[in-house]
RNA sequence: GGCGAGGUAGCUCAGUUGGUUAGAGCACAGGAUUCAUAACCCUGAGGUCCCGGGUUCAAAUCCCGGUCUCGCUACCA
């Protein structure tokens, strides 16, 4: 394998609607992190980019709902994450942002391209259109019921409460929330990138070409996605917040986020370049560039399959390896940071970096076990107590004591200095030594190479591990009691504390990458400056010179404290309830607030609501209907008929749970099929702040098919 | 429901193209030791390789069926 030129490793660029949780940092960050730690130790021509991704529909909704403005949000949350990447040692070249000029610039110019090229088609499709405000509305300005959860608050885009992605053709009773009027519907003309013109290019590329080289899951993906057959997708939107479309027939449109957020990398090198004097060009467009997107296992197929498209039509090279990690689960619940069931980087840092007894080893702490336990094959768990255990089993006992032991005994046995090597006495557990640090650079470059974090960081602990072993071996502490007696001693002890040092050295060359500010301090200790840090060293058993007086010792980490960890566990359980509390309370709120968003639903009369007949009716039969996980078919008793009726309820309920039950209907809601099946009214649900749903029952069974009014 | 990836020791994970007795670290137990952050070192115990079939002289590995977890996707009036 030759060496490539250059390297342009990007990291997933992070939605600036909020605070990002340590699954993030283990899925993409971190791992991209170690890996561009490592070219630059290598002396390699790297830039590592990424940047908050500020557009999309998510961002002016969150405003919204923080009664701010979407530039508010971005302008929030960009600098924070930003520091915290600083805080935890993620050391980009640059993190730029989707809202800069030169971003929108970048991302229009591309557009244009494909545009003039005849790479794009348009299509003209109805869309929601609010008659009175004479604009055509985006989804975050259609407000409905969710028909996944029947939130009455859902988004066209999304529904809030379940997470749902929408369209907002899927929401009843869609309403515009600029005139509260219901919209009608309109022919607009939206450009689309035709990802079925590629299929034969993506099919030799990937399952050819890259079978065997990317991960598993990552080429299993995107072989569902090809095989499938792909279908032109959508790149612009109606919509006012995001990179107005730059051509005829454009205006009020903007480019969807998923088209402009990739974009966002080259962008992000432009910046870089320009910080930098640099040419950005040959990043993109040489083929001697190897490209690297890390990623969460969510972002797949924009980066293996759209991106790339997108790429190639732009005459851009593509990624060399996309290497997917699989999620982090947290105590035994998937990690969510709207349900506080999370860690939150900016939490971490405050609890534990920037505490008394914290500072930048505990920041190397967590990269240690969300290295140890990386999600590269499957999904792992980050608990509190295995955290605890790994670091004070392994970093501090294994790593962080070898270095310990070896300071202190060098002081106490060498008088402070670099012994020198009395070859005379040297034998072959010294060899030995020598050669496990030249096996175990071999091995880890190798590892680092395959993307093989996880055991890459657990052959470096490994070598410390050796350390311990040969050191036990020599017991130069017990060759010290016999100084007087023994002339050879003192020369033996030399041997073995040169050794030790010299792994030392190598032992912070080769855990750079992973943790690099106990890299920093090891230096510290050492006296010497970074460039001992250069990957060429490693392997080498004359980095510290003979005669050369080191730093007193000093501990690289502290334990984790059992007090500690139940602090944790208490505070996640707190973060939990209070995240309910404020769902709870949201809800009135969001109600009050209605008026002045002007998202109430327009005013009705009584003679509109006579419209409508609602019936009490009693669940007679329930059943699931086959292959759709939400829906269940019921046959309700109606006292003057029996009907079917659908409902998406069957993730909440069983079906012999809700035999007998009475419930209300709507009983003259036009029918409607669903799964060849046809649904004759529709049950009416409350639901909790949780997404729990009820059924709307009267206070004590009555005749079926009463009338409510 | 469709597709993809997983299910191996209490925990976190390895197991190349099928090939002796399925491995490692942590945790645990016993021993040894004291230079070191009660750290290190040595030894040990631990597994129905998710379940059920099949192919084979031989299956954790290949094939079929089932089941659980996660992701993408469909279904929601």
């Amino acid at each position: 394998m030759n060496t490539p030129k250059r390297y342009l490793i990007t990291a997933a660029l992070p939605y600036a609607n909020g605070l990002k949780h340590i699954g993030h940092l283990a899925g993409a960050y971190l791992p991209a992190d170690i890996y561009v730690r490592y070219l630059k130790a290598q002396k390699r021509d790297v830039v590592f980019v990424c940047g908050s991704d500020e557009h999309g529909t998510a961002i002016p909704i969150q405003a919204t709902k923080e009664g701010t403005t979407a530039q508010a949000i971005i302008d929030k949350y960009h600098p924070i994450i930003e520091q915290n990447f600083k805080d935890l040692g993620i050391a980009f070249d640059i993190y730029h942002r989707t809202s800069d000029p030169l971003h929108h610039e970048t991302a229009s110019d591309f557009f244009k391209n494909l545009e003039a090229k005849g790479d794009l088609e348009t299509k003209t499709t109805e869309q929601y259109f609010d008659e009175a405000a004479n604009t055509f509305l985006a989804d975050r300005y259609i407000k409905g019921t969710c028909p996944s959860c029947g939130h009455n608050e859902a988004y066209g885009d999304q529904c809030e409460k379940c997470g749902k992605t929408l369209s907002p053709e899927e929401l009843i009773n869609p309403v515009s929330t600029l005139s509260g009027k219901a919209p009608i519907k309109k022919e607009t003309t939206h450009w689309y990138l035709p990802l079925n013109r590629h299929e034969e290019f993506l099919r030799d590329w990937i399952l050819k070409d890259h079978a065997h080289d990317w991960r598993a899951a990552v080429v299993g993906q995107c072989k569902s996605w090809i095989e499938g057959g792909l279908q032109p997708r959508a790149v612009t939107r109606d919509l006012d917040w995001g990179i107005k479309v730059p051509v005829k027939g454009g205006e009020g449109k903007v480019l969807y986020v998923w088209f402009d957020a990739p974009i966002g990398y080259i962008s992000a090198t432009k910046q870089w370049a320009l910080n930098n004097n640099k040419d950005w060009a040959p990043y993109w467009n040489d083929k001697e560039t190897k490209l690297v997107h890390f990623i969460g296992k969510d972002n797949i197929v924009f980066h293996c399959i759209i991106f790339p498209v997108m790429l190639k039509l732009n005459g851009h090279i593509l990624p060399e390896n996309v290497p997917a990690n699989e999620f982090m689960n947290l105590e035994g619940d998937k990690m969510s940071t709207s349900k506080g069931w999370s860690i939150e980087m900016d939490d971490y840092i405050n609890k534990w970096i920037k505490k008394e007894n914290g500072g930048p080893a505990l920041a190397d702490s967590l990269r240690f076990y969300l290295t140890a336990i990386a999600p590269e094959s499957k999904d792992s768990e980050f608990t509190w107590k295995g955290f605890q255990e790994s670091v004070n089993g392994e970093l501090v006992s294994i790593f962080a004591n070898f270095v310990n032991r070896t300071w202190v005994l060098m002081h106490k046995l060498c008088n402070s200095k670099v012994p020198k090597i009395h070859t005379e006495f040297l034998d072959s557990e010294d060899l030995a030594l020598a050669q496990s640090v030249k096996d175990t650079t071999d091995k880890v470059t190798a590892l680092l190479e395959q993307y093989k974090f996880r055991e890459a960081q657990f052959e470096v602990i490994n070598l410390a591990r050796i350390g311990n072993q040969y050191m036990q071996k020599k017991e130069p502490w017990i060759l010290a009691k016999n100084i007087d007696t023994d002339p050879t001693a003192q020369a033996k002890i030399d041997n073995c504390m040169h050794g030790c040092l010299q792994l030392c050295a190598n032992l912070a060359i080769l855990v750079n990458p992973f943790l690099p500010f106990t890299a920093q301090k090891m230096c510290h200790l050492m006296k010497v400056v970074d460039r001992m840090l250069d990957w060429e060293n490693a392997g080498k058993f004359d980095l510290l010179k003979v005669g050369y007086t080191l730093r007193a010792p000093e501990l690289l980490f502290r334990k984790i404290e059992d007090e500690e960890i139940e602090a944790e566990l208490a505070q996640l359980q707190a973060n939990l309830k209070a995240k309910k509390i404020t769902m709870e309370n949201t809800i009135p709120t969001e109600a009050a607030n209605t008026e002045t968003t002007g998202t109430l639903k327009p005013e009705i009369v009584f003679d509109d609501f006579g419209k409508i007949d609602l019936r009490v009716g009693t669940i007679v039969e329930a059943k699931k209907v086959e292959k759709a996980d939400k829906l269940l078919e019921l046959l309700v008793d109606l006292g003057f008929e029996q009907r079917t009726i659908l409902s998406g309820i069957a993730m909440h309920f069983k079906p012999e749970d809700i035999v007998g039950k009475q419930v209300t209907i709507v009983a003259n809601l036009a029918p409607r099929k669903m799964r060849g099946i046809e649904s004759k009214g529709m049950i009416l649900m409350a639901e909790d702040a949780a997404g729990k749903l009820y059924f709307v029952s009267p206070s004590e069974a009555i005749a079926a098919g009463s009338s409510i009014a």
